[in-house]
DNA sequence: TCAATTTTTTACATTTTTTTACAAAAATTT
DNA sequence: AAATTTTTGTAAAAAAATGTAAAAAATTGA
């Protein structure tokens, strides 16, 4: 399983690209060719991006919750694969290109940082990850609450 | 098993054609010759297309649930199975062509959109998703609501 | 610290896809 | 059967997506 970690910048060209770390393209070693989910993240404003294969087995999972012929289930499941796009990383540079309106809905321009969270990769508007991000104290505090 | 992902516009031309996104095709590969079978989504206002493949699997699981010496499950049976087409895109341009009436049951004139949902495909007025799209507030209530 | 390598950025060229307009064929009507 | 309508197919223009090359920046190793 691929476990990524790390931050980098990245900055968005005239056509919407971004390239893809290279420190990331390592780890994924032949698995980029089968590409990326790139998809809003649920609670916070960024973009989250998975292998196409832990991609799958995420929304599979997701998918054998649901009874589709329930009327709420069957909203979710809308909502939930609303958003997305596919991505593979172009040979030469490992450029990816999503849409205006995906970068758009989390508010990235011209700077963006790929998150390293092990088994998947966030994508920030640079401005956005350095406002959201807890202090040591809040960290310390929240990590009591939640493990301690 | 093809994964449809991400969301595509498409005009519909003076003849009711609309062309089949390009990146749908990929993913389809040699399936598209095969067809879709096109009708009406369940609890909104649009519709929703299958692989002629994938069609006959959710089909028949549906089938299998009922028994049509049932009066009432015969006559969901036969509302099942109404209001559907199969079309097949064109060689050259990939161009899908629907029934007026199918169209016009969702309200598509001008401008559709096609959005992955993984197993399946949706068409929508394009004026009719964006009012219908959740917003984050009511997706993340959903979410948590249905898998929280 | 400096040179070499790799990665990232920028600018531009090429290809593919989409759209528009029109032509041919088939079916329907008169 | 001729004429009209409807459907299906072709071609070219416009737009969008993708690919290439080279310059700039950053990283690595001597």
């Amino acid at each position: 399983m691929t476990n990524f970690i790390g931050e980098y910048k990245a900055k968005v060209d005239d056509k919407g690209r971004l390239v893809f770390p290279a420190a990331f393209k390592a780890i994924c070693g032949e698995q980029i060719k089968q590409g990326f989910v790139v998809k809003k993240t649920l609670f916070v404003n960024c973009l989250e991006m998975y292998t196409y294969e832990s991609w799958e087995k995420e929304s599979e999972a997701v998918r054998s919750r649901l009874n589709l012929f329930n009327r709420d289930d069957e909203r979710f499941w809308r909502a939930y694969t609303s958003n997305r796009t596919f991505v593979v990383p172009d040979e030469k540079l490992g450029r990816i290109s999503i849409p205006k309106s995906l970068l758009e809905s989390v508010g990235i321009e011209k700077e963006a940082v790929f998150c390293g969270r092990d088994f998947k990769i966030e994508i920030w508007a640079k401005d956005s990850l350095e406002s959201t991000t807890l202090s040591d104290e809040e960290y310390v505090a929240l990590a009591e609450k939640t493990l301690g």
